[in-house]
DNA sequence: GCGTTCCTTATTGTATACAAAATCGACCCG
DNA sequence: CGGGTCGATTTTGTATACAATAAGGAACGC
């Protein structure tokens, strides 16, 4: 971490996942370097890192571009993670232990406690909910599945627009975890499995309606400005 | 293609899929850089590209070597390639059409030709399998599963083993192929899935079969020496 | 003899300069 | 006025030099 790419990599990848470069915007080498104060050598293999994560793309020219995604590549992403999920907890039904039942349920705890507050607390929603997968997968012990999963699960139009979730979806998501918990404690590996498949797709219409209430937003405030 | 990062990547590529940088060897920049006929910045990059590709790991201190695969390792990647292609087999079959239909019995034609002759024409087998996988991989029309499943597919040491399979090993891969198409035809997307699947776990047994029987002969070969 | 420390050497990380390529705009021609 | 060509400018690709860091080995003390 003390590599300065590995800074550059770091500090653009926030600005891509908080938004403050936007979908489609163009990434000049010089103009990362002089913002992080790196020189252009650094930067390239950040932006390497940054492709291979698919949070940029690269046209034919080799321009960098920040990855735009359509509803239908998010779409296709969901399923990719419905199954590769459902996968992990088939897996981790046959190779729980009480210590990381005990740490699923503190964790789907909070993250109750999290949506029960008033206002929900999103972050910390997140935060748990991201914490309960995670552990999930490292119970399913495939090193390349995690490697698979994590470049489906990190991008940012995804978390930005989980800010704008439904409450009663993230009630539901709370109540399907401790269903997990339950085919976890009875080994029940097909079950949980089954849960996680729809449990990702439900996060699907979730993600689809914040997405299109997002939309509706802007071309309302469009319309102001017109 | 014309990038001299892009040549040293092909050539570092066939080199290690060859095998004549072996698992476990060390790759010096400047000894790269020196064979390829270029400086280390394109090497660095190619290393990048290999290392997302798998064909290479680093250590800690940040030193390149040749990935070494156990055999937990590569069951690993089979049963995520079960799922992945099992998935993609599913649908495909919802997806299919009668052009791709007729491309997939013509790959099998020809697979099943190259697996009768005598000898059998191993070569030709892999190509035709190869085809015949990477046409379904593409019916299924999802971009993103495509790369994930390259990473997967294209590995050294699954491809070196792949020339000393059993005969009859190859025969059941082509009668399991056409299993494939029948469910295909019938727009039977589980039973393509559940095929698939059977098909890349018993490719996984044929591997593991060659891959003692090879193990052995190498052990031979020092007690020779010795 | 074994382990440790320090130094030498090899290897990787970064900066800079320059070459190649692509984009954009002005200008000209039809 | 539209289209195309050429050139200026921007952007990326590569080479090289140097700095930082890790590996290997010799000398030293225990």
């Amino acid at each position: 971490m003390s590599r300065a790419s590995d800074k550059a990599y770091s500090q653009i990848r926030e600005l891509i996942i908080s938004g403050d470069l936007a979908p489609g915007e163009a990434l000049g080498e010089e103009a990362l370097a002089e913002m992080c104060g790196v020189s252009r050598t650094p930067i390239r293999e950040a932006l390497r890192r940054l492709e291979a994560d698919m949070l940029i793309r690269k046209t034919e020219s080799q321009r960098s571009y920040v990855s735009d995604w359509s509803l239908d590549d998010v779409h296709d992403v969901f399923e990719l993670r419905a199954m590769l999920e459902g996968h992990a907890a088939r897996r981790a039904a046959d190779l729980m232990d009480d210590a990381v039942l005990k740490a699923l349920k503190m964790h789907n705890t909070r993250l109750g406690e999290a949506v029960s507050s008033d206002p929900p607390n999103v972050e910390e929603f997140l935060a748990r909910n991201r914490e309960f997968h995670a552990l999930i997968l490292r119970t399913a012990a495939s090193p390349r599945l995690e490697i698979l999963l994590q470049t489906l699960i990190e991008q940012p139009v995804i978390w930005r627009t989980a800010h704008h979730y439904e409450v009663s979806e993230l009630v539901r998501s709370h109540q399907e975890h401790d269903e997990l918990i339950a085919a976890f404690e009875r080994g029940d590996g097909p079950w949980a499995e089954a849960i996680m498949t729809g449990h990702i797709r439900r996060a699907f219409h979730a993600y689809s309606d914040a997405h299109q209430e997002m939309m509706a937003a802007e071309t309302d405030q469009e319309k102001k400005r017109a």
